[in-house]
DNA sequence: CTATTTGTTTATCC
DNA sequence: AGGATAAACAAATA
């Protein structure tokens, strides 16, 4: 489910509690989202431990304890981070419950558990997160590397392009065919297929609507305005906020795309 | 009972 | 070798 701006806020759950002291460590060790991790470790060294930064990166989340402890999160389709006050009884799809000292818990759900918990131990950041891409909006995301990218997967649909985090990071399927629709381009059209003007115009819109995201959505989850294809994507039977004809709503690049055809060529 | 899902990883084919 | 595509993962919801 989540993409840029809903990892944003699920990341902003955890954030008041920052500079408190972790008191225990509750999580099932069997769940699939530790897959890979020493979940022993993880229990054990959180604890004693101040919460003392975190950073988020497309849909990758990093909560770091102390200066040793690191860990990450992806939310996968289902996941959630949010906070409990004392006394919390921990439900059926929570897989990890940071208790602090306060009293207050911070807990990973994820019914589908297609998400991911990372933990790494040292003094250095870990790779899982240093050699990250870089981020949409970022001085180092360029135009060049757009275009370079669009070259590389050149024979696969733009809507498939745009969903892979090697470039994109937090671009998920509502922020494609959102980004796809305000640069006026044809969902299945082939990357390299893409003319040089609507480049420069798709580089802007990604920007763009990663901005809008982030200003709309990550502070408190708000409804975006009716002039986004958000609103009107998700079920049959919707029409373009630009055109008012029909949106058609169809698989491409494996995934359920909403798109307007006269508006988008 | 069937189809669908705002995501990634893996296998397979080209 | 590297890119493209479909299946797999798991559970809720319609």
């Amino acid at each position: 489910m989540p993409e840029l701006a809903e990892v944003e806020y699920y990341r902003r759950q955890w954030l008041p509690f920052l500079g408190q002291t972790v008191a225990a460590v509750q999580l099932n060790a069997s769940k699939r989202v530790f897959r890979g991790e020493d979940t022993v470790k993880l229990q054990h060294g959180l604890v004693g431990q101040r919460f003392s930064r975190s950073e988020g990166h497309g849909k990758q989340m990093l909560f770091v304890f102390g200066e040793t402890q690191w860990m990450g999160i992806h939310l996968g389709m289902t996941g959630k981070t949010k906070s409990e006050g004392p006394g919390y009884v921990p439900e059926k799809h929570d897989h990890l419950i940071v208790a602090l000292e306060s009293g207050h818990s911070l807990v990973l759900s994820d019914s589908r558990m297609f998400g991911r918990v990372r933990y790494h131990q040292g003094g250095a950041l870990p790779d899982w997160w240093s050699g990250l891409p870089s981020q949409i909006l970022s001085n180092e995301f360029t135009v060049e590397k757009l275009h370079q990218f669009l070259g590389r997967r050149s024979r696969s649909p733009i809507k498939a392009v745009l969903l892979m985090q090697e470039r994109f990071p937090g671009v998920g399927n509502w922020m494609a065919d959102e980004i796809l629709w305000r640069a006026r381009i044809r969902p299945d059209l082939k990357a390299g297929e893409i003319q040089t003007e609507q480049r420069l115009k798709l580089y802007e819109t990604l920007i763009e609507v990663c901005q809008d995201a982030m200003r709309v959505i990550a502070p408190d989850w708000s409804k975006p305005p009716d002039d986004w294809l958000f609103n009107h994507r998700w079920k049959d039977g919707g029409s373009c906020p630009k055109t008012g004809g029909k949106l058609i709503r169809e698989q491409i690049g494996g995934r359920t795309t909403c798109w307007s055809p006269e508006w988008q060529g």
